[in-house]
RNA sequence: GCCGGAGUGGCGGAACAGGCAGACGCGGCGGACUUAAACUCCGCUGCCCGCAAGGGCGUCAGGGUUCGAACCCCUGCUCCGGCACCA
């Protein structure tokens, strides 16, 4: 008897009453609340008698309230921590804001609150809604960025950067977001050019900027070996990176109508076997020689044609539509293999930022440099032809596309060598006479992380006017950022205006200097969090060394692919960077990662507060409970996917729990709305549906594990609604209550423990209750094990093709001898009917005998 | 344009590794329970023909390989994500 119902009155005999209702909304706090109390998830980081597993979920930006997509990152990863834990290991997985950022110092220019003010409020919240999820989120752990004892070590590892050289400041044309200030490459994003964060359009700026060296690691960046990423974000990072191999050429330059003698002009090019097929040659309108070699009567087109590349927005550049323009500037370049003279431009198609910011032009063999020509109706001299193709006409296009057995024509020694073997040949020959090398350009460029901003952290330098850059010395760090500023609305950095903070002394001389007032790039707080996760409270140091190497890199993260080339590739600069100056001791910072889909709004657009297509999980938990609602969106299909958010069908996996909450609560009761109920299926006696429970609960043991270790939670979930409606069919029968049920009802609450951590703590409590025992956590239960006897079974069946087209199943011992499961199959009667008489051709046996496909030929 | 991913019932999605297509859930239909409704439970539910037994068709389209294809190959289409003249 393992009812609660502890005193059944007579008249509930025949139509007995459910017990007590399943009713998420008594059972999740106390259980969240008694977790708490009882410290079960806060990780002891010094126990080193299990194995750890160190759980990382991205940490959310505090905008005020968590909507539906933080909890499909992080309920399913919560299960992964339970999972694991129950595995015997243990399990950190802590949580923080990434607290500085734009949004907070819009709203205090709004509303004219204290950025930090409006940021602490929401986190506060923030907070709450976290815990509702009934996640393991060890909250001793948690770290606040925009806190000094956070930024801080923003700001002292910025210093060892710039001792290292890691870091420097660099005056170049720049992105400018009217909102966010100067961005990194990689924050500017489509056709037109817009800020990643808030979509302005992006202009370009001429500022001093502080960069970090990332380009140093681009050849490291491009191996991912040793670390399992998803394959389309090794594909986004390495395209990023962009690694091009090819050849530097130098070229001599001369006044129009002169002798040679001016500057000489480098050009990467990834040909080199078509140096035979330039016919002029493109400078960058940003390209230092451009001023130098313009003839003075070129002189006013090529300025004023520089003049309005730099203030065209790129939206103007739109693309390759826009028809290619350019000026000549009244030089000539000389061709150093034969001495050929060809004319240089000036044109925005060719980029400051790449290479040399300089190519030779090969219309030949290049579309845009083809295009160029036909407009500016320059010699178009083909130095590449496939086998056949050599009087193909080069007006029908550039001849781009590699094919076998391409030989090089019209380059005098070189003609008749195949395309790479003359590249080679050509460049080694140049190499020689100190004109050429090979060469190997990225489009990876430096991070940019000085942000125009004031609501991040202060960049600790000091502007002297004897001393120059000062870093301000360790112990005066942190440089903290004045709580309250003076917003004029006007866009512009407040800290421009804060005499206070501005004015300092150098450290160095003790005179008069100024304080850097640019604030760091926000992604720079988020490129090391996890190191300071291990030890949030540590002073003196980022963090502790010991744990570091304990406990990094991280076993497991989880979070979007949105930031496939921004956070993701910067935590991995960041690493590599913290280990060249000698602060740990790895080459990267997450062993596997895992990117979930993207929960979209009804609209299918991404969810944004400004939209107003967000969902509110508070809502969702009100109704239906926590569990239910990290249910559902496990089940709702794959963890990779996402999708736009649709709540119908989340009664269903409500429908799920109280099914779970009727077995294993009332495994006795019957259902009054079932004739069948209380009775055995047909066919079925006690023993044979006892052995039938027993062997469908290890079966789904074997599947949810092994689904549970893929983050395959939508068919695990499935796979447990099968049992469940399975041991729901044998509720009120005398199969209900046998030892065979009772290990069911067991397994089937330990496998759902994971993902519904509150219901299954409860029944199990109750179930401990009912036989007597003391209460302990379902959560520190041991995952079972499987028993293979249990899962085997006498029979089996076997379908039976004709001709690859089902025709019969039947029912054969699952030990049965190819020959007489190959008898069995032709003994069929419906078989037989179908055959007809004819003799098989063939008789196939799929899979060690798990199907059978019986051949005859075709009458016809 | 280039790179990556995906196209399966009315819907979300299953299908190990080339072997029973459509698990599980939603929705729909029918039924039970109820004075009634809600809740709950049971059954049916890819499409077409047929009273049925059964048959035909069916995984974006068209070809191919194979005893056998949602899965492999070729051609094309559509959708989603990334990149944006990177020489």
């Amino acid at each position: 008897m393992t009812t609660q119902d502890a005193s059944p009155t007579t008249e509930q005999a025949t139509v007995p009453r459910r017990v007590e209702r399943y009713d998420p909304t008594a059972i999740e706090p106390r259980w969240q609340q008694r977790w708490e109390q009882l410290g079960h998830y806060r990780t002891d980081l010094s126990d080193t008698s299990r194995p750890k597993f160190y759980l990382l979920t991205m940490y959310p930006y505090p905008s005020g309230d968590l909507h539906i997509g933080h909890w499909y990152i992080k309920t399913p990863t919560d299960a992964i921590a339970r999972f694991h834990r129950m595995h015997g290991e243990n399990v950190f997985l802590p949580i923080g804001f990434d607290a500085f950022g734009l949004p907070a110092e819009n709203a205090a220019i709004k509303n004219n609150i204290n950025p930090r003010d409006w940021t602490m409020g929401n986190i506060q919240n923030m907070r709450r809604q976290l815990r509702s999820m009934g996640a393991t989120f060890d909250w001793e752990a948690e770290v606040v960025t925009a806190d000094p004892s956070y930024y801080r070590w923003n700001q002292w590892l910025f210093l060892r950067f710039l001792e290292a050289g890691l870091a420097y400041r660099q005056t170049s044309t720049v992105d400018w977001c009217p909102n966010d200030g100067t961005l990194a490459r990689e924050q500017v994003e489509g056709a037109d050019r817009h800020c990643w964060r808030c979509g302005a359009k992006v202009e370009k700026r001429d500022l001093p900027q502080w960069y970090l060296r990332v380009t140093k690691y681009a050849d490291e960046l491009l191996d991912f070996s040793g670390i399992d990423f998803p394959e389309p974000i090794r594909v986004m990072q390495t395209n990023w990176i962009g690694r091009s191999e090819g050849g530097e050429i130098v070229f001599e330059t001369a006044p129009a109508g002169h002798h040679a003698g001016g500057a000489q002009l480098r050009v990467f090019t990834t040909r080199p076997d078509t140096l035979f097929g330039a016919t002029f040659m493109v400078l960058a309108p940003e390209h230092p020689l451009v001023t130098e070699l313009t003839a003075s009567d070129r002189r006013a087109e090529v300025e004023a044609y520089v003049a309005q590349a730099a203030n065209r927005t790129e939206i103007d550049r739109l693309s390759t539509e826009r028809e290619k323009t350019g000026v000549p500037i009244g030089a000539d370049a000389i061709n150093p293999v034969n001495g050929e003279r060809i004319p240089i431009f000036v044109a925005d198609y060719v980029l400051g930022g790449y290479g040399t910011g300089a190519i030779m032009a090969v219309p030949a063999h290049d579309e845009r440099d083809y295009e160029f020509a036909l407009k500016f109706r320059l010699p178009i001299r083909r130095v590449v032809a496939a086998p056949g193709d050599e009087e193909r006409d080069m007006a029908d296009g550039a001849y781009v596309a590699h094919s076998a057995g391409e030989r090089l024509v019209n380059s005098g020694p070189y003609s008749g060598l195949g395309a790479d073997e003359g590249g080679a040949a050509i460049v080694s020959a140049l190499e020689a006479e100190g004109k050429g090398k090979a060469a190997i350009t990225y489009r990876l460029r430096d991070w940019l992380i000085s942000r125009q901003r004031y609501w991040g952290t202060p960049i600790p330098v000091v502007y002297c006017p004897d001393d120059g850059i000062v870093p301000v010395p360790d112990e005066d760090l942190p440089v903290r950022l004045p709580d309250t500023v003076d917003y004029h609305g006007s866009g512009e950095n407040p800290l421009n205006r804060d005499q206070a903070f501005l004015n300092v002394e150098c450290p160095k001389c003790g005179g008069p200097a100024r304080r850097e007032t640019d604030t760091m790039d926000t992604f720079m707080d988020s490129a090391w969090y996890w190191y300071r996760y291990l030890s949030p409270e540590k002073a003196g140091a980022p963090f502790d060394r010991a744990l570091v190497e304990r406990w990094t890199p991280v076993d497991q993260y989880t979070g979007g692919s949105e930031h496939a080339v921004m956070h993701l590739l910067y935590a991995r600069e960041f690493t590599k960077m913290m280990r060249d100056v000698g602060l740990i001791d790895q080459d990267e910072p997450f062993r596997r990662l895992f990117n979930q889909g993207q929960i979209l709004g009804m609209d299918g657009e991404r969810m944004s507060k400004s939209r107003g297509n967000t969902v509110d999980p508070d809502d969702l938990v009100a109704k239906f409970g926590a569990d239910t609602v990290r249910l559902f969106l496990m089940f709702m299909g794959p963890w990779d996917q996402g999708g736009p958010w649709s709540p119908t069908g989340i009664g269903g996996v409500h429908r799920f729990l109280n099914r779970i909450w009727t077995i294993a609560l009332d495994p006795h009761g019957r259902e009054p709305g079932d004739r069948e109920s209380g009775s055995l299926p047909a066919g079925v006696d006690e023993a044979a549906g006892r052995m039938a429970v027993r062997q469908a609960a290890h079966r789904t043991l074997r599947d949810v594990t092994a689904d549970y270790e893929a983050f395959h939670f939508n068919t695990m979930i499935a796979k447990l609604m099968e049992l469940a409606n399975l041991l729901m069919r044998y509720r009120g029968t005398v199969v209900a209550g046998s030892p065979e049920w009772d290990e069911a009802v067991r397994l089937a609450l330990l496998m759902l423990a994971p993902a519904a951590p509150h219901i299954t703590e409860e029944l199990w409590s109750r179930r401990q209750a009912a036989a007597g025992e003391t209460w302990s956590s379902i959560h520190r239960e041991r995952w079972p094990e499987v028993d293979p006897s249990a899962v085997m079974e006498a029979t089996r069946e076997v379908p039976i093709q004709v001709n690859g087209k089902l025709r019969d199943r039947i029912t054969v011992p699952t030990d049965i001898s190819s020959a007489d499961l190959e008898a069995a199959a032709l003994a069929s009667e419906r078989v037989r009917t179908i055959l007809a008489g004819r003799v098989p051709l063939r008789v196939v046996q799929a899979g060690g005998g798990r199907l059978v496909n019986v051949v005859v030929a075709d009458p016809g």
